[in-house]
This record gives structure tokens, sequence and C-alpha cells, in this order.
DNA sequence: AACCGCTTGTGAACGTAAGAACAAAGTCGA
DNA sequence: TCGACTTTGTTCTTACGTTCACAAGCGGTT
């Protein structure tokens, strides 16, 4: 039992791969040739047994007694995250946060391409943004279909939130970030990831109580 | 075995814990006085036996036969979460995205206190940002040990991260959440949690990535 | 060609998390 | 006051993820 078919990924793996990706790239424009698991499992702060595990699912890239070819090892990598083709994606709700996110250059230097930016509100509908240019809602469907988009980011208020995505996933939308604090109600199909920053936050402050009350007594505070 | 220490709240738990939050202050305006495990479960997009084994770890706060108080578990949850006393907090790094989060109103709204807003660069420095203005990074030490920061943001550019954090570490901030797309060293006694835009965005990849080749089957690429 | 040292890839042990199922404990109605 | 009904809190099982430890395999050296 538990046989894990060929290719087929652990989630906690594939979260790791795009930041062993990151680190490689890094290597890579220093000049670097080869490295080691030790090496590259402190670079990327992890454990090098795990990060060997990791690099196993995507078969036997490195050299035993030498390492990895870093090159061979990232082309592995971003060809398993599927990154060999560009993807297109578009982003709703234009607000600080979507401005932020449209001049994200970590995007579309990996591979991703925006075709399109939306917002509800006339008055920013037309202003540029990230060498484009708001458009209206209501343009969204057409969009997503015309340019074969699989990837949303939503990043409007929470209210609006699962309307904008019921509306991605009617038009073919498949993976979904979102970065609205609300909880998005998806078809098994789709993919989400939410990115929540004030829970970010709160879990911080979680350890930070929990430092406070110093390691090891539980029972401190009198809740009357 | 593995008895866990009253007061100890397994990780996942926590993080779930800030999306009850949402859910219930979200119940409590709208009103509502008592709520299932069920119903609270479907909300937060969880298994409801789930969720209540994450609420025990709390105590025991429902009354069987009836659900639970909205106004006291979510009480309950705060005070676990250490959000009945206000945190100060740091940010560093005011460009696009940094702008954002200065502008993000679920960080006061929710008992985060920013003190101070630092940059490099000096043409920024004395801006206006979020009812404050930008300061001059030199400041950051003063500031954080005049305020008795705990929380620190990191939203620079990803060669600048490292020396930020060691220099919020060495001025006494225990907590980090770091924007910038870096793996941070940091001593035992500091938590960092990192949200990384791209590699979000790249495991959406993969799984579209998965889907496009169809489920089942894991070797259709030949390698050579 | 045979050996030695190094690093990978993996099997087994451990720990953490998720889910099903049920006993305990409360409310409400008669 | 008693019993039926509902929902919690918890136990137990299964799955997932991490870490250790080592055999397998490769390159360099003699």
């Amino acid at each position: 039992m538990s046989e894990r078919r060929p290719g087929e990924i652990p989630e906690a793996t594939v979260a790791r791969l795009a930041v062993y990706l990151r680190v490689l790239t890094g290597l890579v424009d220093a000049s670097t040739v080869i490295v080691s698991s030790e090496e590259l499992a402190a670079i990327a702060g992890v454990n090098s047994a795990k990060l060997r595990k990791d690099l196993s699912y995507l078969g036997s890239i490195g050299t035993r007694g030498v390492g990895y070819d870093v090159t061979l090892l990232r082309e592995k990598i971003a060809s398993s995250l599927g990154l060999t083709q560009r993807r297109t994606c578009v982003l709703v709700g234009v607000g600080n946060l979507g401005h932020a996110l449209a001049g994200y250059p970590g995007f579309s230097s990996r591979g991703f391409t925006f075709v399109g930016y939306f917002d509800v509100d006339p008055g920013r509908v037309g202003d540029p943004i990230a060498d484009s240019k708001i458009s209206d809602i209501s343009e969204l469907e057409s969009v997503v279909e015309a340019n074969g988009v699989s990837i949303g980011v939503i990043a409007t208020p929470a209210e609006a939130a699962q309307t904008v995505c019921d509306r991605l996933v009617d038009a073919g939308v498949t993976s979904i970030l979102n970065f609205a604090p609300s909880v998005l109600a998806v078809p098994d199909n789709v993919d989400v990831r939410k990115v929540d920053l004030a829970a970010e936050l709160q879990i911080l402050s979680f350890h930070e109580h929990r430092k406070s009350r110093g390691p090891g007594d539980g029972l401190v505070e009198s809740v009357g």
C-alpha cells in the first residue's frame, strides 16, 4: 500500500521545489556548476535528507560522489512545475495590493504573463498599469476565453471575491490565487491557494504570546 | 506517549484559528448568537471534526446539543492568539508592495499597530504613508527599541532582506514576516513566516501542468 | 584494474495531522 | 422528573511528512 504513482509529487515537496528553483537560478547566475545536497539544503534552509527525497521524485538527477549539475537540476525542476511553457493570468481587483502585484517583477520573469487587469470601479478603468491598461470587469470572460487563461489572481475586497471567483471558474480558469480574506468555494477540478496577510500576522502574534508566557507553563492566565 | 502539554496548540491548528476568527467576526456582525461546528466548518471550508478538534485545544467552549456561543468563542480564539493586546510592528522596504501593505486595512483593524515605515532610498524618506511618514533605515533600531516592537515585516528586494533581518533581530524583534523572495537565517528564538508570491503561482502552475497531462498517467513525457 | 572516499537515493522509524465514529453531556418537551 | 434528541469532545485509525541511517554507485588514484 501507499505506493506512489510515478510522477505523483507530494504537495509539501512541490512547495519546496519552487524554493529550490529560485536558489538554483541564483547559483547559475554565480556560475556554479555543481552543487551537493548539503550545500543546496543549507542555502534553501532545509534538511539535506529532505532535499534529496524531494529531488528523488523527479528521478535520479544527481551523480553519486559528486552532486547535482546545477543547470540540469534547474531545468528538471522547472519542467516538473510546468514552467517550460508560459502561463497566462488575469488579475481582478486593482486596489493598492492589485497594483503592487501588477508591478511585481517576479511574475513575468518566471514565465507568467498577465493578459488582463480588471476592476469594477469605472473611475479606474483605462488607467495605465504595468505596460497595459485596467479593463472593466465586464470584459473578464471574453479575455479569459480568448487567451486560454488558466490562472486567476483575486485581489478584491472580501465581499466581491466569491462572485469574481465564480465568474473566473465559469470562464474556464482552473487555478486561483486568492488575496481576499475570504474562503472560496470552487468545484473539485479547480485549485485555490490563498494568501491571508492578516492571518500571517496573527500566527506570529500567537508565537509572541507563547514566548512571553515562557515555554513550559500552559495554564498561567486566569480566565475569570 | 505523545501527550501534548496543556496550551500546546499544533501549528496547523493555529493557522486555522485565524480563519475561524475572521468567520466568527462576520457572524457577530450578522448578529448570530449560536453556531454549530457543522455550520462554522462549512463557512470556514473545513471538516467539522477537524474544527471541533481545533477548538478543543482551547478548552471546552461549546455546549453539547446546542453549539458554540459566537461571541465567547471569538474571544477565546482571540485570546489564544494573543490578540487581546495590540502588537507593534515595523515595515521595512516601501516599494509597491510595501505601500500596499501599509494601506492594508486588515492589519490595524486586527490589533496590529505599525510604528514605523523604513526605506534606504533617501528620495522616499519623508513621504507620507498611512497617516505617518517614511523614515530612514538608520532610525530602525531606535524606533524598534523605543516601542518594544515584536514583529517586523520585510518587503525589500531579496538582496537586502538578510541584512534587514539581522538588524531587526539585533534590535529585539522576535517575529518576522518576510515578503522578499529569499531564505532568512535567524536564531532559534525568532519566528519567521514567509509569503512567496512567485512560488504561489509556480505551485498553481504545477497543478495546471498535472491537469493538462491528465490524471493517471505519470510517464508521458519522453525524457530524451 | 582494483580500491577508496564521497555523495546520492531510499528503506525504515518516527512524529504530526486528518477523518471516522462514538460516548458524554447538555437542552427541550411531556 | 424522565426520556428523546442534538451536538460536542475525544478516541482510534489511517494517511502524510520528516528525519535518520546506510547501501548503492560513481569518480579519482594508484
